[in-house]
DNA sequence: TCAAAAGTGTTTCCCTTACACCCATGC
DNA sequence: GCATGGGTGTAAGGGAAACACTTTTGA
């Protein structure tokens, strides 16, 4: 193939889109921002962009996470490759997604200014723009798969917490509730988890434990899991 | 975002590349051409092209399979997209990689005339061309998964095959041995299989059972895993 | 002392694992 | 009748699921 054939090729977009899942209130959150400018002017988005040649799909990637929460320091992970044709209204853009988690009161350093930006309960999605709807479906499923095959839901969480937050979290996402006492048996198991004291709560009743995640064997776990 | 705003990011290439894994005298091969043009003029390579930009993801990695194989009625899974910058010598494509199982003896109609093909063991691989190695490498961790979680091995074997055929199978890819008396519990627990007569070899011995595999279940593994 | 939330053990069942011999067939 | 490969059962251990009460604390 010489060079005048292989640049024929050169016409398409390649963009990348970020899903960003946050725990808060008891429900799985999406972080959206407000789209300023057309196509879908108006309407809510995932955060996303086209890349430029001179730069790699994962960079980008955190890029968006710097802009969406001011930090790039979260899991992150490639769900996607989105190819229809008609994906995007203005011309053929490849989309490349990747999906994230986050605690949003702690991991989340500073909003973008120049958007209006908002948590969408996961249950409670709008119509986004382009295919964003079917990219969260895509993403949902997998986030349910990881949650029950990988230690990953503590992503979601603050550092310290308790493990009725931890099981609050896993029955809100999967959909269906938990024996306490099996929970806490498996999750003990796993023996990732170290003490740090009890919470100092307002509220009547004991005062929880709280935990702290220990990535000791916790790697292990992440590629091969449970 | 105006129109030529739009266009600027438009320099960029998207590829598909595709891995049909076969199995065949106890080893998982792995379908290859040589390459007969530049960059890598001579090459091993896994078939891949630049898509159009009227070309789906999908529909590209379905002619990749007409292409190799003369049939693209076969196992079909998106794998993961690569975007390094620097992976391509001639410019930036971003490749988003699909995998593929088949049983060589049923499944292959037709090879390509104009290429040079080879069926190579996935333990021989010698250096391919782009970063085809790489993404050997995450193909086998994948398959070595899926055989795990779901009833897939059967993809790789001819309709009717027996049990030994089956845990040979197994055997090879995820490179242990397993019980052979665990093993037919385990897969005749799923009843997914149908009897459909005994083999008629010529070697010495008893005539083992052949089994073909049965829909009707499978469905539902497939999405949950077992 | 009561209300509210945290925390704890045991039994049953089934799946997994380990393990060794008999069966059918061709020569 | 023997060599070759196909095929089978059982016992023990470990994880999963079901199930209800006690402990701590603040008001």
């Amino acid at each position: 193939m010489d060079r005048e054939e292989f640049d024929s090729y050169f016409k398409l977009g390649v963009s990348v889109t970020l899903i960003v899942f946050g725990f808060e209130e008891g429900k799985l959150k999406i972080f959206t921002n407000k789209i300023n400018r057309n196509p879908y002017k108006g309407a809510w988005s995932l955060p996303g962009r086209l890349i430029r040649s001179d730069e790699g799909l994962d960079e980008v990637a955190e890029e968006l996470l710097m802009e969406s929460i001011g930090n790039r320091d979260v899991y992150l992970e490639q769900l996607n490759a989105f190819g229809k044709v008609t994906r995007h209204p203005l011309g053929r853009v490849v989309d490349v997604t990747f999906y994230s988690l986050i605690n949003i009161q702690e991991d989340v350093v500073s909003y973008r200014a120049d958007k209006e930006i908002r948590w969408i309960e996961s249950d409670r999605l709008p119509e986004l723009a382009y295919d964003n709807n079917s990219m969260l479906d895509l993403a949902l499923q997998r986030l349910r798969r990881r949650l029950i095959n990988r230690p990953i839901g503590f992503k979601l969480l603050p550092k310290e917490f308790t493990l009725n937050d931890l099981q609050e979290l896993y029955e809100q996402i999967l959909n269906r509730s938990l024996d306490k006492r099996n929970f806490r048996k498996k999750v003990m198991k796993l023996d990732i988890l170290t003490e740090c004291g009890r919470e100092d709560t307002e509220s009547p009743g004991r005062k929880p434990m709280l935990y702290s995640f220990n990535p000791k064997r916790y790697s292990h776990y992440m590629e091969q899991g449970f």
